[in-house]
DNA sequence: ATGAAAGCGCTAACAT
DNA sequence: ATGTTAGCGCTTTCAT
């Protein structure tokens, strides 16, 4: 276990004081040019490497961003992550993950230790359970930037980035109609969450726009898991009056209720058109592909990334809360389409 | 900005001194009873939260942990990770992510990057670039467990945690000759990785083991994507003597050949098997069903959190590298199944 | 342009 | 059982 190299070690072999190095090696304005050279030629000879916990200490900060989110393991979050990691990493900041399994309890407990760790900024996207935000009010009273992605909280005067859920699914569910789908049921999760309320408000609004009327019996509020879309797809199916589309406020629940139409050898699409939300990967993987509302996760996690450096340049008690509203897409496959109808 | 509440000021609180609060709440031995009550009900009172830098600072330790690999939005590694994580959380540990974009530049920056916020442990997967190992030895210098999962660096004399490459190869490539293909192709990766090199010789061991003989054009190493997949399928088909299987040594270069395959209108299964290596998510969803082999990412995450706590309780210097071994699991879907054949 | 000195908040060796 | 003291390695006033 070698020893490491210290400021003061080269202090001592320069014949001069810590705090002279510590200036020569941040270009500080105001040590000589032969002194920052010698320094900095030390620095290397001895392979000197700053210890960024002490630094920590005395700055107060530890180059450090605190990402929470319900999995890591989803696509959709995963890919947010990266794009965050690249971001910030050129900054010189390292992305601490925390995964709350949608558990409110967990994300408390995150909050905490990101603070106790001095993390310079936390980005969130809140798990299922949260409907209530008072743990949030700690990192705003620690002074740096906390910044929600996707699965926001409204209440709270902070960023917000996420993208027009309303849009995204008024966009859908209006390309069905045009497909010339007229009975579009719909999977929804919890209506507290921002995402899913908006959805489900998208699709009402589709709905009403083209003059169809909305049966409540057509929403359904699920966990928006690849079984419930099987389940709830078998429940819509064996009603009555079916629907003749689904539209699902996520790719699981909609892949669900396609293995489900599938093994029942419905015509997908033609008989039955089907519609998720998230664009995972396995959508355009699948057969029939299925029609998907993207979220842009690169720029999302881009988007996040940045403003968190924004705010952390502007420096506490300076913040600009914003909020950013990308605007999604559809992609368009074939689970959609629908055969000319004579 | 909230002034946070030290350890000084619940001394002075209670007329005593910061060890004995540190003692206290840490149930330090020969601490009376009586103190401890009352520091903790100061503690809870004040809404107390350790400064974590500061200690880890005095300890030495940071209660942190970096995982680098080569992306965090694949499957396999946010499944690996996601599985750490929910491991060390539970012992009070935080997890920095760090990919390298297989990148050896970045795998270098963070070890380094990583040993200056004193970590106490390295767990990496190693990148596609990454044929030289000498910036691994600084962590072993530093005295904190370094361990490979995956990608692997054989030289080393650390812990190393792995799937045996050589028998999901045998497996995958037994199981195609079981269904009476016999002149088989094999996608591989670059040879200097472990895992591609015994994914190779498990394949050609399988081969041999069956009296098929080797045909060098057989084997391609490309680099594995989905393009790299339809190109080289493109390829082999049209020689003037064709495979009848394509064994992947990973499932996005096998997904590439199956698109191209279903292109042509080549029946699959049948008139030409495909299998893959790794289960991605998407390989059960898409039709047909591709044949993979299972990594256990959960377990080897699982493993990989565990040795490393196991490490750390040890302490430097008698770290006990071990190597673990799991066995994969063939998942036989449709991709590889045979019609029987008069 | 550089040095001296103090201290970030905590822990641990050494008292008592 | 508790207090005293001395740092961990760095940054930052305040001097010079």
């Amino acid at each position: 276990m070698k020893k490491r190299v210290t400021i003061q070690d080269l202090a001592n072999e320069l014949n001069t004081t810590p705090s002279t190095i510590s200036r020569a090696l941040r270009n500080h304005p105001g040590i000589g040019e032969a002194m920052k050279e010698a320094v900095k030629k030390m620095a290397e000879k001895y392979d000197y490497q700053p210890n960024t916990i002490a630094s920590g200490l005395r700055s107060g900060k530890s180059n450090t961003l605190g990402v929470i989110v319900p999995r890591v393991n989803r696509d959709f979050f995963s890919s947010v992550i990266s794009a965050i990691e690249d971001v910030v990493f050129k900054a010189g900041y390292n992305v601490i993950i925390c995964q709350t399994h949608d558990r409110v309890e967990k994300e408390k407990q995150y909050i905490n230790t990101l603070l106790n760790g001095r993390v310079d900024g936390i980005l969130v996207s809140l798990g299922l359970e949260t409907k209530e935000y008072r743990h949030f009010e700690k990192v705003i009273e620690a002074g740096i930037p906390l910044i929600f992605f996707d699965r926001i909280c409204e209440e709270m005067d902070v960023t917000k980035i996420m993208i027009d859920d309303f849009d995204g699914s008024f966009k859908a569910v209006s390309h069905l109609v045009k497909m010339g789908y007229n009975r579009i049921a719909h999977f929804s999760g919890p209506d507290f969450l921002n995402v899913y309320r908006n959805r489900k408000e998208g699709y009402i609004h589709a709905l009403e726009k083209n003059n169809l009327k909305i049966d409540e019996r057509m929403i359904i509020q699920n966990d928006l898991t690849i079984e419930a879309g099987k389940r709830d797809a078998e429940r819509l199916m064996k009603m009555d009056d079916p629907p003749d589309a689904i539209f699902s406020a996520s790719d699981y629940s909609a892949l669900g209720a396609l293995l489900y139409l599938k093994e029942m050898a419905y015509e997908i699409p033609g008989q039955i058109g089907v519609v998720g939300f998230s664009n995972e990967k396995f959508t355009s993987l699948i057969d029939p592909g299925l029609t998907s509302v993207d979220q842009h996760s690169d720029e999302l996690g881009k988007y996040c990334a940045e403003l968190f450096l924004e705010e952390v340049n502007r420096g506490a008690g300076n913040f600009v809360p914003r909020k950013i509203i990308l605007n999604p897409n559809l992609l368009i496959r074939k689970s959609s389409w629908r055969k000319i109808i004579g």
